[in-house]
DNA sequence: TTGCGATTCAAACAAATGTTTGATACAAAC
DNA sequence: GTTTGTATCAAACATTTGTTTGAATCGCAA
């Protein structure tokens, strides 16, 4: 790990993000990556000890990227209401794992792991989902009122967590039933927004729902 | 095609859809299979002229399956209110895909494809996929304002949508995050009820702001 | 029974793949 | 200049994989 000094290294990882991201861990070859790197084929035993381990490496090379590029709270002061905070992680979310395509090849691999798990994605979970759901439960948490049930929350999440992986995991579906769309920088907010305006309009009926049915303690009528 | 009648076949087209779905097309050995299916490795070349026919007629197989225990308008009456046809859409999709274990091969070969899409995924689209997004905007206009934008609904029935999609591509997570949950038959009521409870709440309150940005035909403000 | 097409089987084949090897080139340290 | 450790390279190795082959077996009609 620690830097990637060695100039061969950054050419294999490269090239792995590439193709590893295309065809997957088990329909890759490793002379196709050395061949793309322009190494030798015995680079990657030398370099990474295998193929298992110049793939774990290509996922944290990209997750590193990827988080560099685009921090959970992307954009953010600190006291930037819960509505603010829920759009920031949402767009930071969409830019990490699809809609910049620098970050296209993480996304992809994080994809395919959730679709076929191997160890690297219990160290993705131990490293990043974890605490990045818990920080969305948080937000929502935020956005409905105090008394809301734990599961309304809970489920809340994740339906607006599923919106965001929808545009990663659809991506092949979309593009051959609407061929146009793009979903690259340039739709960003259009995208962001609808997602925004489906989920801030359901926190704030379940909140009214919440509060009517069992009117308590906090009472929210916030009108947008 | 068309009927099975031989009991290798159908030997071969049971333990391959277990393994396919497990490991994915190329991580998948016809070795494996006929082992499994305990016939001989000459079989899947004799029945299916390949690994690649062996896969296109599993998928064709599984799908007859899971469409024929789970219909798109699954215990619905003609007369069925749009909010009662979403409900139907939402739980029927989940059965076919995943909560119904008998059928969650298929939902993870389905999962496969649009990861990584092969030309069986154009069968699928023309075969389903595209009729059932249809069916699903078609409730959502009725759900929605008849003057509400054509872009929210579209972009509502994939908020929709992607709620169904995440038990399905997240059940890895899910099973590691919280590992008591299993989503199966038993948990179908609730899960899509917290679906439906996030996307109707979403759909009255987006209503609502449609028609009063544009006051001018259908009002609707059916407190439920 | 005999004959014949369909099916099953063990064995082998050719290609591809991850890995290893031993020699070579290179650059810095002494 | 010599040495030493690192890096690169072509070649080969051992497996695994999808596929093919030709004989053996089965089912059944003539």
């Amino acid at each position: 790990m620690e830097t990637e000094h060695s100039e061969t290294r950054i050419r294999i990882l490269d090239a792995a993000a590439a193709i590893f991201a295309e065809h997957g861990f088990a329909a890759t070859t490793i002379r196709q990556i050395c061949s793309q790197a322009q190494v030798n084929l015995a680079a990657v035993n030398y370099h990474f000890g295998g193929k298992e381990g110049l793939y774990r490496d290509t996922i944290r090379y990209l997750r590193t990227r990827a988080y560099e590029s685009y921090p959970i709270a992307y954009g953010l002061t600190a006291d930037a209401s819960a509505e603010e905070q829920l759009r920031a992680f949402v767009r930071s979310f969409l830019l990490r794992t699809s809609f910049d395509e620098k970050n296209q090849e993480f996304g992809t691999i994080v994809m395919r792991e959730l679709v076929e798990p191997t160890t690297a994605l219990d160290m993705m979970l131990d490293e990043g989902i974890r605490s990045l759901f818990g920080q969305l439960v948080g937000i929502v948490s935020d956005l409905l009122p105090e008394n809301t049930d734990a599961e309304i929350v809970l489920a809340s999440a994740r339906s607006i967590i599923s919106q965001c992986l929808f545009y990663l995991f659809s991506r092949s579906v979309i593009s051959r039933m609407s061929p146009e769309e793009k979903f690259g920088l340039e739709d960003l907010d259009r995208v962001s927004e609808q997602i925004l305006l489906f989920c801030l309009c359901a926190l704030k009926e379940i909140g009214a729902k919440v509060n009517n049915a069992s009117p308590g303690i906090a009472k929210r009528q916030d009108q947008n």
